[in-house]
DNA sequence: AAGTCGAACAACCGCCAAGGA
DNA sequence: CTCCTTGGCGGTTGTTCGACT
């Protein structure tokens, strides 16, 4: 999974490292420490670059260091923290012994962020037909998310707008049944299409994406935008959770 | 069996801030 | 004050491997 060894035109060696390389940076090290990088790789006896050194050390030579799969445990932490600090790697780093920012790095990439980002969604609602059951199946089948859908769903067609309206909640603790919904849908959207119709709303500044936290006037279960039909509402859930509804009011 | 594709991850690259000359 | 060196950080790339067709 890593570069095959080469030399460039200045004779560094660069690619993947050998294990004898690996035991001479390591005596080295062990040794002298490494107070001057750039230095050291001439005194070690290596054909790098100090920069390079430094990295093979900080992230795989390091005493101390933990290898392979994450636990649960860290993976909450790797979450929380960069819902805190965003991609400050070595500052999440730095809370988790034995993890290095480029490894964390990594596994965000590969699993967390992807994750993280089925938790945007969209949500189909025909307000004629979706019963709150159908509505509660899909919040059940998501596990720990809360769907909000506005209370008149069931208005008629020709009396929808887009005006503010109220909403009513519906969660796991709140109810459980188990119907499967018609008129209940999600599909995963991405960050740009979501962005793409972020004009439409108020009260939060563009970057709402990519903020960890939200704002502090939007309250709890509060309906941002409501759509017309074949329009999106987004729906704010008071944690740092929000929904696209669409406003699709035909029978399928 | 062979080809394709995406996931995983080690390593590289460019940029920036701090500190010393 | 300016310039240079160095270490550190975050984004990106390149290669391998396994799953799938």
């Amino acid at each position: 999974m890593v570069r095959a060894p080469f030399y460039d035109k200045n004779g560094v060696k660069k690619g993947a490292w050998s294990r004898e390389e690996d035991e001479k940076l390591r005596d080295h090290i062990e040794r002298h420490g490494h107070p001057n990088w750039r230095k050291l790789p001439k005194l070690a006896g290596l054909s790098r670059c100090g920069k390079s050194c430094r990295l093979r050390w900080m992230n795989y030579l390091r005493p101390n260091l933990k290898h392979g799969s994450y636990t649960k445990e860290e993976e909450e932490i790797i979450v929380e923290l960069h819902q805190q600090l965003g991609n400050k790697w070595s500052l999440i780093a730095e809370r988790l012994p034995g993890r290095t920012d480029n490894e964390i790095k990594n596994h965000w990439h590969s699993h967390l962020s992807k994750r993280n980002n089925t938790r945007r969604f969209e949500i189909q609602v025909n307000p004629i037909d979706a019963s709150e059951q159908e509505i509660t199946s899909y919040a059940e089948s998501h596990e720990n998310q809360r769907i909000i859908v506005s209370d008149d769903r069931s208005t008629n067609v020709s009396e929808s707008s887009s005006t503010m309206s109220t909403e009513t909640s519906y969660t796991q603790e709140n109810y459980s049944p188990s119907l499967t919904s018609n008129h209940v849908q999600s599909t995963s959207i991405s960050e740009e299409d979501s962005v793409a119709s972020w004009g439409t709303l108020e009260g939060l500044g563009s970057d709402f994406w990519t903020e960890p936290f939200i704002s502090d006037n939007v309250s709890y279960g509060h309906c941002i935008y409501r759509a017309d039909p074949g329009e999106i509402a987004y729906y704010y859930d008071g944690t740092d959770l929000l929904y696209q509804v669409m406003g699709e009011y035909q029978l399928s």
